[in-house]
DNA sequence: ATTACTATAGTGCGAGTAA
DNA sequence: TTTACTCGCACTATAGTAA
């Protein structure tokens, strides 16, 4: 052949695949040995196909081999690992994404019953220590529509700040869960009850008579930046 | 045909790597929109490959999908979220090993020379400063053989604690730099000039004559866990 | 615009095997 | 034992196109 075979590959997941195991093996700083058949093995690949992909690898730069006697000693370079930070950073942007999720309601009027349940001693005295601020004794009520009832949905899927059940005139209060949030930067959390039918309607607690402290009424439109 | 096309797929990289920017793009808790073309932009693949990918993905039921009149809104189910995390917590292993390497060296003796560098004021000032200790003026030595000598170099390519150079009694101290390290739970340092020759010699300070302390001698054989 | 089918071109995988 | 070649088969990607 009059042309040496110059074979230009491009990174493809295979390859961050290889260079991950690689990693994990540990032939990050220091020349280690990696039989092409073990390699396969992890990768659930035959030995043919794992020498190959070594082999492209190493065209890519992203690994540096010595061949010994009877086996082939690999490191990753910087530049794989670059390869792999990158990776690692957008894994990271994902699950970072996920601490906190953002829901959209509509004010409403509640029946006045958020009031009396949570005026209990019981919940107030674990409000006080578990959320560090003793709410004021009434309760924000936000309809949920749409797109945002999904994300109802993960609160009830999310463990959250757990107050416990208790007795008291004769009546059972459940447990209940709690987020930490806020309303136009104001400290506030989210309560609900573990053991309940279907609803589309939040309910915020807050140290201050949000409706007045923010001048809310009827039918505003609230976001509120829920920590999970 | 008699049989329907029960098709079986496996869980290739190709998938990961959709289902990550799928992740990426936001559709993790709701159903968003996500055209095959534009997925396949991201993926640099084309539109009916992209297509295909979204139809294996469902056939995994790592997402779901909804058809909407003119777009699919696509969501990645809790299964696709544990194919992420497992990605994710196999990155963290990556570089959470990366955060210390462990070193094996020979215990041999200096020639003085490095008890009169690290006893400058212009050195012993920055160490209490920014390693938190004042050392004793002396050094150890260590030699580095084999393997060993590799994560040398990482430690060359490292940024570590700069300790700066300066001029004193007409001589110029260059610029160095330290890693926190330990030897038998002692704290120490490693010192590395910044410009340097070649050199299979590691240099630690500690806040104690080492040798001592703890009982060493030449020829012992140390091993130090240096944080980078 | 979309999604996704079919047909075909291109790539990847692994069995056999050499060194 | 290794690594890694060739080659046949299967899977994958895309162009063309329908709905």
């Amino acid at each position: 052949m009059l042309f040496p075979p110059i074979t230009l590959v491009k990174l493809k997941p295979g390859h961050i695949e290889t260079l991950k195991h690689l990693a994990l093996k540990g032939n990050i700083y220091e020349y280690n040995p990696l039989s092409s058949s073990e390699l396969g093995k992890r990768l659930g690949l035959s030995q043919q196909s794992a020498s190959k992909k070594i082999l492209e690898l190493l065209n890519l730069e992203l690994i540096k081999r010595k061949m010994g006697a009877r086996r082939q000693l690999v490191k990753i370079t910087a530049k794989g690992m670059e390869v792999l930070r990158k990776e690692f950073s957008q894994y990271q942007k994902i699950f970072d994404s996920m601490e906190h999720i953002i829901i959209r309601g509509t004010l409403i009027s509640g029946l006045g019953e958020g009031q009396y349940y949570i005026s209990q001693d019981g919940y107030m005295d674990q409000f006080q220590q578990k959320l560090w601020f003793k709410p004021y004794p009434g309760t924000l009520n936000l309809r949920i529509e749409g797109n945002d009832l999904s994300k109802l949905q993960i609160l009830k899927d999310t463990e959250g700040i757990s107050i416990e059940g208790f007795q008291s005139e004769g009546r059972t209060f459940g447990r209940v869960k709690c987020f930490l949030t806020d309303i136009q930067n104001v400290e506030c959390a989210v309560i609900i009850p573990l053991r309940t039918h279907y609803t589309d309607v939040l309910e915020i607690i807050s140290r201050h008579y949000l409706r007045d402290k923010l001048k809310l009424k009827d039918g505003d439109i609230i976001e509120i930046v829920v920590s999970l």
